[in-house]
DNA sequence: TTATTAATGTTAATTTGTAACATTAATTAT
DNA sequence: ATAATTAATGTTACAAATTAACATTAATAA
């Protein structure tokens, strides 16, 4: 291993993509030995080669973080969730696709406030931003990057916490809202009882299919923001309630 | 976007590499087609073409998580430390590069065992193998993926320790292990009075400088594991104080 | 139905990649 | 130190992939 190709690999490692031709002038060497170098580090799994020079490679823990695009809904829920997260507050944000949508653009707001959430994305989409995190400890599941178990619920005691925003696994307008985890289940009431306010970030169709354990009832949220087609039906049952319902 | 184009894009979701040629026999339209959706995809940043097709584009969170490559002395120290883990015990492991590859080798491994740690990496390393994973709370700092704070300390009460592995920023053969920030070193202090044995892992060149905060004395620690650049001085001395040390 | 637009296919020219061999630089043995 | 050997780099001709421009087909709107 060469002066180059240690630098070469340092420039990966920066997560910069290398261009054959640009390398081979600033080395000044045969384009031919720069695609060498980049069949070497493919070999050796650093790299991925494109069209004209490669990639680094991402490796196997990486991958495990990363999770899909949000939704069209998603995102406009997301949006107005973020107009209500007043400045320099503690907000416990919990595990979920929506929830996590909403650190997204948290990560790109100005909003300076600190997040409690159990969720590793979310920790991990926060990470190095304006924003201070703090993560529940705890287990870590063996299905899904979020921490459960009687030691993140005392880790909640530790926090006073202003607002709440989280999704769940299904709703209904009478009965509440809903997980398909008993112990998720037992954190997620006790963040609920925590929290000075609590907002639901879901997509209407969750309305439709009630899952397995309760964790709020209607009048225990402050808030629920979910898309247009939620029926009118559920509409008016939610504000009948008085509670503050937002269609996107 | 046509069933074709969103069925690629699930292959990509799903970290499947896209070749042109293949995907063009697969969906019986041709190549030129199946490049137009991947040039698509590159514009929308879900992917990375290289030459013949292209490769999923990692978001950025999880990039954040990428760790460099443990050198070869490090491997060889976290080896032999993996054969001083009893199974079927609880181990702390602590943040660091050479704890990370004792991770790495524990994922590979048959031992079954609980992890306690306060490492982002080393958690997302041990992410859905046999291992049991419990992270400490507390607040992430803004500069490595690691938890600290009162919090943290806080967490380790609620479990009993057999062993902790841990590394350090700098050592010294009469004073012990140092490390750099305060806050982290409160945390060490704790680890190292918990826990039943405590094996040290690190490379030898971090005997020939002491850093900011002692965390450790020598005669706290149960084993040392270096490798043999070690000092014969250093060396006599660690023994001396009937320490175990392993050299490799 | 026809006009219009979007999507896909085809082709030739360009760029990039490969493989084989030539040359130079670096090691090793004598 | 010199020759022999090996490793690294350069060069070339050829193969493969990409691009760009245009042709064709399918889908949509007038």
């Amino acid at each position: 291993m060469n002066v180059r190709q240690k630098k070469l690999i340092e420039k990966l490692h920066k997560l910069e993509r290398l261009s054959i031709e640009e390398e081979a002038v600033i080395f000044k060497v045969a384009p031919m030995t720069i695609r060498r170098d980049i069949q070497l580090f493919e070999k050796q799994g650093i790299a991925i080669r494109t069209h004209g020079g490669a990639v680094p490679r991402i490796s196997e823990p990486a991958q495990l973080f990363i999770q899909p695009d949000a939704s069209a809904a998603q995102k406009k829920i997301a949006r107005k969730a973020l107009e209500l997260i007043p400045d320099d507050c503690n907000l416990m944000l919990s595990a979920g696709t929506t929830t996590l949508e909403v650190a997204r653009q948290l990560a790109a707001s100005d909003l300076r406030i600190c997040v409690i959430t159990n969720s590793l994305p979310v920790a991990a989409v926060l990470f190095q931003t304006k924003i201070q995190v703090i993560l529940t400890g705890g287990s870590l599941r063996n299905n899904s990057l979020d921490l459960i178990g009687p030691v993140t619920e005392k880790n909640l005691d530790e926090y006073y916490i202003d607002l709440l925003i989280t999704g769940c696994d299904g709703a209904s307008a009478e009965e509440g809202f809903f997980t398909k985890d008993l112990n998720l289940a037992e954190m997620e009431k006790k963040s609920v009882k925590k929290s000075s306010r609590t907002i639901i970030v879901t997509e209407s169709h969750k309305f439709r299919k009630p899952a397995f354990v309760k964790f709020a009832s209607m009048t225990e949220v402050s808030t629920v923001i979910t898309d247009k087609k939620l029926s009118g039906e559920d509409a008016s049952k939610i504000t009948k309630s008085g509670i503050e319902l937002v269609l996107v």
